[in-house]
DNA sequence: CTCCAATCTGACGCTGGCGTCAACTTTGAT
DNA sequence: ATCAAAGTTGACGCCAGCGTCAGATTGGAG
């Protein structure tokens, strides 16, 4: 509790580290009553699904008061917005890193499936809550920017692919949409029928890859 | 459920017949309310999606009092839950006959999908409906029966047409859900950035049709 | 140690939607 | 024309969940 007050010392540093703990408490709990509230929204949502959850679940599971949710969150959306933009903010890097390592376009579709489906449904709170709130997790991640980003990643290098023969040539914007909701519908449908990830993102790769084919190139 | 009271009278007439209005007043207001009721929820799941709207909406809607409403439905569940079912019942015939009416395994897949792309996305409110509940037409859709039987019909053809050499061999249910799955999706999407049915069927028909090709045969 | 500001607390009032039910209206049989 | 049964009505009581705010608590600067 001082690092940064005496301001004669810390002229040049500061701004960069975060490590060495200059954390005061008033800082370490508000950190840790914003993370409450965050582990409340993943259980809860995962449990009961976003439509079902109240603010009130997570403010009980989060063993907070009422007025302290509202000192951080103004709703349960802004706590599912913060967990799906979570979740995509993680999922964003693997796909380009997928993309970076593959040698051809079958293995970039391959992986990035692999890699989508790793990210969605490693994590068993996670899955659940992909499988109890899709429509909301759907909704959330339509109108936030992250999605946004992904998808338009996706389909300029898509769009690249067609252009370098890599790949046939086909509705982008569709393939995308494609590509992005049967994930997530395979993923639920899939694992609720006891699908390992690995045999759903197998089969995503095989169906996409050789759909593509399908398609006429220009 | 109905119609049938006047038994003396019918004896051997009506039970077929439903046109020459034997109705009686009392019949007539039971039927004219059942239908407001589900004409208001058209719209009004059209209009605000299943979770937002209310019983109260639909009593509003349809111009009965709250009572009477609880005399034909026992919540709004009910009612969509009907509504749902009703383009099933009309879809799942449409998918029988394209199976029937074509030629070979490209004509059945490609029909199929016009068939489902059609009936889902062929009128105006049924889409937005489709657009707007997505969720709960999803989760209607698969504790209802109806799409059992949907999918097991498919599946049955598509595990035929494996064996039968016709279509490759793949994990049918898999393959099931992401052609149900799928075809929800990107109708939604789709329809949301102004493709035309057209356009979603064909695209549909190509990705999964060559899609199919990448599995093995056996 | 003192004291202000930041933060937490939970009871409170409010809203909106739910399902009911006693009173009323309509139907159709006699 | 009469009347019982069927059906309709909407005001009513109820409750879950919301967001607030006055007062209690806590952190940390002096």
């Amino acid at each position: 509790m001082n690092g940064e007050t005496s301001d004669a010392v810390g002229a040049g540093v500061s701004t960069e580290r975060a490590e060495p703990a200059p954390l005061g408490r008033r800082a370490q709990t508000k950190r840790a009553n914003r993370t409450a509230i965050l582990d409340a929204g993943r259980r809860v949502f995962a449990g009961v699904g976003y439509d079902a959850a109240t603010v009130r679940d997570l403010v009980r599971e989060s063993g907070l008061s009422p007025g302290t949710f509202y000192n951080y969150f103004p709703d349960k959306q802004a706590v599912f917005r913060e967990l799906v933009d979570e979740i995509l903010r993680e999922l964003r890097p693997r796909l380009v890193r997928a993309r970076a390592e593959s040698i051809d376009a079958a293995g970039f579709v391959r992986d990035a499936f692999a890699a989508a489906v790793a990210t969605l449904l490693g994590d068993p709170d996670r899955f659940a809550l992909l499988q109890r709130s899709t429509s909301a997790f759907r909704s959330c991640v339509f109108d936030g920017e992250q999605l946004t980003l992904l998808a338009d990643e996706l389909r300029t290098d898509l769009e690249s692919a067609s252009d370098a023969g890599t790949l046939p040539s086909f509705p982008a914007e569709l393939m995308t949409a494609a590509m992005i909701g049967t994930t997530i519908e395979v993923g639920a449908l899939g694992s609720q029928m006891g699908r390992t990830p690995d045999e759903i993102a197998t089969f995503l790769g095989t169906l996409f890859l050789s759909g593509m084919a399908g398609f006429v190139t220009p």
